[in-house]
RNA sequence: GCCGUUGUAGCUCAGUGGUAGAGCACUUCCUUGGUAAGGAAGAGGUCGCGGGUUCGAUUCCCAUCAACGGCUCCA
C-alpha cells in the first residue's frame, strides 16, 4: 500500500500501481472529466501513468499551467497524426506547447502548405479528435529505437536519441500515429474539443539558421468551444491595441516606400509625444547631474575600429560612403562620439563622474525580417547618456541609473517587466566578447551586488552582454506578444582603454574610467510604440499631443471657443478648437475617436459666465467649471505626469 | 538574411481576361444643433513597380519592392 498526499493535506492509502486518474475519480467524477495530467511528486505525469510510490499528487486542469501544456502538446500529436494521414512521409522534429497553444516542426519534403491545408487539417484532427482514441505510453530500449527510426530514415528522431539514454525513452502512440516522446499526455483525444491552426512558418532545424529549414505549424486548442472563441476574441482585441494599427489611427507616425523601410516619419502628434519625452529625459538629467551634447551623425572608419564596433557591428551599420579616399559611416551608437568629447578636455577625478547626455539619432541596418513597425527600425533616437566615472564611484552611478528606471516606470505606470541580468559567455571570448575574462567576472560581480543591493528582482541570462560588458536590460512585451528589449544599462570596462580615456587621479596619476551606458527610457520609436500599446492610445494628459478640444455647441460661439483655445494655448497646453459646422454630438464623437484627454463644451452658458464643460475622454461630462480653474487643473496635471 | 502569406481610393475591404466598386474619411453647399455619427452633391485609383503570355492583363505567369506571420539576429 502506498500513500498519496493531496495538496489539501489529506492524505489517501492506494495499492501501489494506482493511477492519477484513479484518485480523480474518487475525489469526483468531475473532476475526472476534466483532468489532463497530474503532477506527481513535482512532475508532469500521465494520468494513466501508474504510481508505485507513497507521493503527493495534484490533479491538473486545463486551466492549471502544466495542464494547459500537457492538453497543447497533445494536441500537437494529434496535429501530427493528421499531417503524416495526408503527407505520409513526413518527418517530424519537435512538438512543444507554447505560450499560447502548440507548434509542431515538421519535414515534408518540398511540399509547400496554403492556408487551405491547414483548414483541411484542423477538420481531420477534430474528426480524429472525436474518436477519442487513447495516449498510450510505451517505454523502449535505445537500440531498438534506434533501429525503428534507422529503418524508418527518421534523421531528426534519430538526432532527438543521442541525447537520450536507455531508460528515458519513451514512446506514446495514439490512433494510428506513434511518436518519440517524454510525455506526459492526457488520457485520450476525446478531450479536444476546439482546434484552430493559427499559421505556416518556416524555422530552422535547431533554430540554426545553417540548417535546414522545416515547417512550422502553430496552432492552439481547448476543452471547450466557448474558450476558443474567447481566445480569438482576445486576439483582435491586442490586434486593435498593436501599434502600428493605432499609430496610423491616431496620426502618430508613418511609413512610406520612397523614405524606406525602418524608417519612420513622425507626424506632427507623433513629434509632439517625442516633445513631451525629451521634456521629461531633459529636465530630470539635470537634476541629477548630467550635461547634454550633441554629434554629428556620421564618423569616419578609424574612430569605429578605435572604439571596436566595426567587426562585431559591420554587417548591422548601414555601409559606408566614400569621401576623399576616407570612409564615412552613419552612427549606430553615440559612444564612439562621446568618448571623444571625453577625450577633448583634461579631465581630473574631481570632474568625475562625468554625464554625458544626448538625444542622439543612429541608424542601424536591421535584416529585412527584422523590422516591427516603431519597435525595431532602422533610424532610431536614443535617450543616451554615458557616465564616466572612477572604480569606487561605479556602484553609485549603476545604482542610481536603476532607481531611475524605477523613478521612470512609475510615472509610465509601467508594471509588467522583467529585468534581466545580462552576462557572458565564456566560450564566446575573442568572438562576439572581449576577450578579457577576469574583467568579466569582476564587473558581473560588480552588477550582481548592485542588483542585490538595489534589492530589485531580476534573472540572469548567459550569452546577452554586450561586446564591451555586462548589462541590465529591461523586457516588456508587445500587444502581440512579442518581447522587447525597452531599456539598458550597461558596463564598459573596454572602450576606455582603445580610446585612451583618462583621468589624474588624487595621486597625480592616470587612471582608467569605467563607463556606464545608459538609455532608460530606450529610443523614441521603441518607447512611444510600447506606450501606445500601453495606453491602448489613451495617452495620459501629460503625454497626449492633442490635451484638450475645445467643441464649440454651434459656431455663434466659435469666438469665444477661440478665447478659450488661445487662453490655453498661452498655459502652454495643447488645445485644439472645432470649428466645422458639425452638431455637438459629432464633434465629441470625432474627439473621443481621437483619444484626446479632455472636450470643453461652450454654449451659450458658458459664454456668459466665463465657464467651460469639462467632459473626460471615455468617462463623460464632468460638469461645469471656471476656465480658470480648469486652466490651473490641468498645468497641475502635466506638472504631476498625470 | 531565410520560409510562408499579402499588396485595389487617405483607411477598412469587395470585385473582374474586355482599362473598377462599397463604407468611413476628404471637398462644397444646406442645417446652428447641449454630451459618441444631421442632410445633399462632388472629387479621388495607369488595381505596389517591371517584364512576359494574350487581340486585350488589375485579373494568368515570372521577377522585384514593401508589408504581415514566424525563424535567425538585436535598443
Amino acid at each position: 500500500m502506498i500513500k498519496i498526499t493531496l495538496p489539501d493535506g489529506s492524505v489517501r492509502t492506494y495499492e501501489a500501481g494506482v493511477t492519477a486518474l484513479q484518485i480523480a475519480t474518487d475525489i469526483s467524477a468531475g473532476l475526472a472529466r476534466v483532468a489532463v495530467s497530474a503532477e506527481v511528486n513535482g512532475e508532469v505525469w500521465d494520468l494513466t501513468r501508474p504510481i508505485y510510490t507513497d507521493a503527493t499528487v495534484k490533479i491538473l486542469k486545463f486551466e492549471d499551467d502544466g495542464g494547459k501544456s500537457t492538453f497543447w502538446h497533445s494536441t500537437a500529436h494529434l496535429m501530427a497524426e493528421a499531417i503524416e494521414y495526408y503527407y505520409p512521409g513526413a518527418k517530424f522534429w519537435v512538438g512543444p506547447p507554447v505560450e499560447n497553444g502548440f507548434y509542431y516542426d515538421v519535414d515534408l519534403g518540398g511540399v509547400k502548405l496554403t492556408a487551405e491545408d491547414l483548414v483541411k487539417l484542423e477538420e481531420k484532427m477534430k474528426e480524429l479528435a472525436a474518436q477519442d482514441n487513447p495516449y498510450i505510453r510505451t517505454e523502449m530500449p535505445k537500440a531498438e529505437a534506434v533501429a525503428y527510426f534507422t529503418e524508418k530514415g527518421d534523421e531528426y528522431k534519430l538526432d532527438l536519441l543521442q541525447g537520450l539514454n536507455d531508460g528515458e525513452i519513451t514512446f506514446y502512440t495514439q490512433g494510428k500515429f506513434t511518436d518519440l516522446c517524454r510525455g506526459p499526455h492526457i488520457p485520450s483525444t476525446g478531450l479536444i474539443k476546439a482546434i484552430k491552426l493559427t499559421n505556416i512558418a518556416g524555422a530552422y532545424w535547431k533554430g540554426d539558421e545553417r540548417n535546414k529549414q522545416l515547417t512550422r505549424i502553430y496552432g492552439i486548442s481547448f476543452p471547450k468551444q466557448q474558450q476558443l472563441d474567447e481566445y480569438l476574441k482576445m486576439l483582435e482585441e491586442a490586434r486593435q491595441r498593436d501599434h502600428r494599427t493605432l499609430g496610423r489611427e491616431l496620426e502618430i507616425f508613418t511609413f512610406d516606400d520612397d523614405v524606406g523601410p525602418g524608417l519612420p516619419l513622425w507626424l506632427p502628434k507623433g513629434a509632439a509625444i517625442i516633445e513631451k519625452l525629451e521634456a521629461l529625459a531633459k529636465r530630470t538629467e539635470k537634476e541629477q547631474g548630467y550635461v547634454r551634447v550633441k554629434t554629428p551623425h556620421i564618423a569616419r572608419e578609424s574612430m569605429y575600429l578605435r572604439s571596436g564596433h566595426l567587426p562585431y557591428y559591420a554587417e548591422s551599420m548601414f555601409p559606408p560612403m566614400e569621401l576623399d579616399g576616407n570612409k564615412y559611416y552613419l552612427k549606430a551608437m553615440n559612444c564612439p562620439h562621446h568618448h571623444k568629447i571625453f577625450s577633448a578636455v583634461q579631465r581630473s577625478y574631481r570632474d568625475l563622474p562625468l554625464r554625458l547626455a544626448e538625444y542622439g539619432t543612429c541608424y542601424r541596418y536591421e535584416q529585412s525580417g527584422e523590422l516591427f513597425g516603431l519597435m525595431r527600425v532602422r533610424s532610431l533616437q536614443m535617450n543616451d547618456a554615458h557616465i564616466y566615472c572612477t572604480k569606487s564611484q561605479f556602484e553609485e552611478e549603476f545604482m542610481k541609473v536603476n532607481e531611475l528606471y524605477v523613478r521612470y516606470f512609475k510615472i509610465f505606470g509601467i508594471e509588467k517587466y522583467v529585468m534581466r541580468f545580462s552576462k557572458h559567455d565564456p566560450k564566446k571570448l575573442g568572438q562576439k566578447y572581449i576577450n578579457n575574462p577576469e574583467l568579466w567576472q569582476e564587473t558581473e560581480e560588480m552588477v550582481r551586488r548592485v542588483l542585490i543591493k538595489s534589492n530589485l528582482p531580476f534573472k540572469e541570462v548567459a550569452d546577452e552582454a554586450a561586446f564591451y560588458g555586462p548589462k541590465i536590460d529591461i523586457q516588456i512585451w508587445s500587444a502581440i506578444g512579442r518581447e522587447f528589449t525597452i531599456a539598458t544599462n550597461q558596463v564598459d570596462f573596454a572602450q576606455a582603454e582603445r580610446f585612451d580615456l583618462y583621468f589624474t587621479n588624487e595621486h597625480n596619476e592616470k587612471e582608467r574610467p569605467i563607463i556606464i551606458h545608459r538609455a532608460p527610457l530606450s529610443t523614441h520609436e521603441r518607447f512611444i510604440g510600447f506606450l501606445l500599446e500601453h495606453y491602448a492610445g489613451k495617452f495620459p494628459v501629460w503625454l497626449a499631443p492633442e490635451q484638450v478640444a475645445v467643441l464649440p455647441i454651434s459656431d455663434k460661439y466659435l469666438a469665444y471657443g477661440r478665447q478659450v483655445r488661445d487662453t490655453l494655448v498661452k498655459n502652454g497646453i495643447d488645445a485644439t478648437l472645432d470649428e466645422r459646422p458639425e452638431k455637438i454630438g459629432r464633434k465629441i464623437r470625432d474627439t473621443e475617436v481621437r483619444k484626446v484627454p479632455y472636450m470643453l463644451i461652450v454654449g451659450e452658458k458658458e459664454q456668459e459666465q466665463g465657464t467651460v464643460a469639462v467632459r473626460r475622454q471615455g468617462q463623460g461630462d464632468q460638469g461645469v467649471k471656471p476656465l480658470n480653474e480648469f486652466v490651473e487643473q490641468v498645468l497641475y496635471e502635466i506638472r504631476e505626469y498625470k
